[in-house]
DNA sequence: TACTTTTGTAGACTATAGTCCGTCGACCAT
DNA sequence: ATGGTCGACGGACTATAGTCTACAAAAGTA
């Protein structure tokens, strides 16, 4: 599993959590509503800042998305 | 401070603990060592997954190297 | 002094992060 | 049926992540 696809499925579980939508995300974090759509199918991988950015929209820490993604990472390490 | 300004503070100073050369630790990550150099001047941003081979190399765990770019930003949340 | 290792830096290049425009289909409410 | 929200998806574009080669500047070491 590639981080991007690790981080795909992290971003759209807590965005759901949250009751956000795309477009509510984006606005929120000042990003735009495609690439949220983007990195939710693991076509792109965030850089930094956009970590940040979602994290703070998500009003969850930084530190707390990235555990999650190696965590999913790990689980996965065969595939 | 921006995010890579952190980043670049962050890195080098664990970098240094370890004891390694941007070269080696280039060479562990898998990554060039002139975008070492530019990451750690603060002139560049890593991805997602440059993130992850760094922390790799650097035997940490990614989210605490997030964790202190936070750190680092929080505190000079005024500059 | 000289030698070696390490880092800064530049230039040129390819791949991709991220934006902005739009269209479409699915799903739900009137 | 129709209107609204939502997400997938496309194309075209600009900015930047990341590589590679090469040379110079520090900085440590004998």
């Amino acid at each position: 599993m590639k981080p991007e696809e690790a981080f795909a499925k992290v971003l759209k579980n807590i965005r759901k959590q949250h009751g956000f939508s795309q477009e509510k995300l984006a606005l929120k974090g000042g990003l735009d509503r495609t690439f949220i759509s983007l990195l939710e199918r693991g076509l792109r991988q965030p850089s930094l800042t956009t970590i940040l950015q979602i994290a703070d929209a998500l009003e969850e820490k930084p530190d707390f998305l990235i555990k999650k993604v190696k965590e999913l990472l790990n689980e996965n390490s065969k595939n």
